[in-house]
DNA sequence: CGTTCCCTTGAGTAGTTTCAATACTTGTGG
DNA sequence: CCACAAGTATTGAAACTACTCAAGGGAACG
């Protein structure tokens, strides 16, 4: 793809360079990318489990996951459920900038890195920013359009389809970022974990996993997906990528892209 | 509550009265609002089932909803499911203005109005008020924080629980703009669309509310909600507020109170 | 080399779906 | 005003999906 004497994004912007890849990132200008890049003050390193932000705490200041996976948790008498999983690239909690507090637990999966911005840092840049500001809101509107999918998936697919979505999705995202691999993806999730993500047991995840291993669509072993047949997963998952916004799956013109993308 | 002499929000402002009701409107000055209600255009009155804004389409307006309820709703083979239900106050495609499409379907569930602005109007009116942008800004990710809601709901509670929390969210956000009503609630629901949003079947849900009956917790009657005990059906159906950033539930010292609401 | 976490398997139970059939409501036209 | 149609609500029985309880096996880490 890349061809060698072009430096990657992420060598150009080590913390903010996955930020919107596949999505509308090529819309940002060279003065964008780096006014972006500049706005991120501190990095911090965190482990395994380790929470960055606690529901309901205010917060002033976000996060840009720079390396490893985070989890949107929530906990409730009786175990936690998983809202969602992010990736390198996503400015986890960007919406505390207008929401002041989040909702959820923000949680690392695995050791993760991640770059600090303060919103009153974010306010002074963006007053003169608006295309750049409208990309900040457009991102954390991706969220959103995640959990929808989710909600309808919960609603329509039984357990084993909705592990195959969620690989099918996690898959085409860390694609999007410049993280895929070809056979097989490796994560820090567990089966256990799955089953809190797909809101079933970690004995009946055991047994869907298994099915998906039958059936040859997928093989989840400690932490390694291995998958032969990538459209059957997602055919098996009802993966459909629209809901991720990818400047591919926008199904425009060119022409039509074009607009949308500079507007 | 409000005295007489003292006109209410919606008289006000007819199209954008009720705008982040109960949320952080007071955070609006007069000028901010008066632009808001400036801004929008032309109203138009839906019927019952007709869709505003279909999946995928290019957007270039979004609207407030005046009158009424919407649904968001995606199709697939074999059915529909519903993902969310909106009341008056909320800018229901204003998401449209940072992804110019949508990944779903707007659909008005009885008669309702709308009323229309221009995403140009916006921009230009916009890239003049930081504050007003970040409110908007906020009122988008509203919709997040209830689907994330919604996901955990999904995964946690079964179909008795999960109309009675939804049945509690409505009430809730229908008080939080103006429109609630003592001990009933009339909506254009109907049991076979509580199922599509609780992601069971018609005839699950006919059982599901027949529980309730019996439970004395809730009675649903050809749309129509019936409720003596309100703290009951909170508590049976897990409803916690504090996803909905209403200014009450906000847990916040009056004094940060008016930090996060001013900043 | 044992502890701990993660994974696997079996049997019985609860929640949900499917198929099938029957009423109740509301609106319409005769 | 009644008859009818269409949509909505209700009920029963069998099949399936997922949960609980219980026990055992495997891999990783000190």
């Amino acid at each position: 793809m890349l061809k060698s004497h072009i430096r990657a994004e992420w060598d150009l912007y080590p913390n903010t360079g996955r930020f919107l890849l596949g999505r509308r990132r090529s819309s940002l200008t060279v003065e964008e990318r780096c006014s972006l890049e500049q706005m991120m003050g501190d990095s911090r390193a965190l482990v395994d489990g380790e929470t960055l932000v606690r529901r309901g705490e205010l917060i002033d200041r976000s996060c840009m996951l720079v390396e490893g996976f985070m989890l949107q948790s929530a906990e409730h008498d009786g175990g936690r459920s998983i809202i969602s999983i992010h990736v390198p690239g996503d400015f986890i909690d960007l919406n505390a900038y207008a929401l002041k507090r989040l909702d959820y637990d923000l949680v690392s999966l695995g050791p993760s890195k991640v770059a600090l911005v303060s919103h009153e840092r974010l306010a002074r840049e963006l007053a003169q920013q608006p295309h750049l500001t409208r990309l900040l809101w457009f991102s954390t509107l991706l969220d959103a359009a995640i959990h929808r999918e989710w909600i309808c998936k919960l609603e329509q697919l039984q357990a084993a389809q909705r592990v195959a979505h969620i690989f099918a999705e996690l898959w085409y995202r860390l694609d999007l970022v410049g993280l895929g691999s070809a056979g097989s993806v490796r994560t820090p999730l567990t089966q256990a974990l799955l089953a809190s993500m797909c809101g079933v047991t970690s004995i009946h995840m055991n047994r869907a996993l298994g099915h998906l291993r039958r059936e040859g669509i997928a093989d989840f072993r400690r932490g390694t997906l291995y998958v032969e047949n990538r459209s059957r997963l997602e055919a098996y998952g009802a993966f459909n990528p629209a809901y991720l916004y990818s400047d591919e799956s926008s199904n425009l013109s060119e022409a039509t892209l074009h607009d949308v993308l500079t507007v």
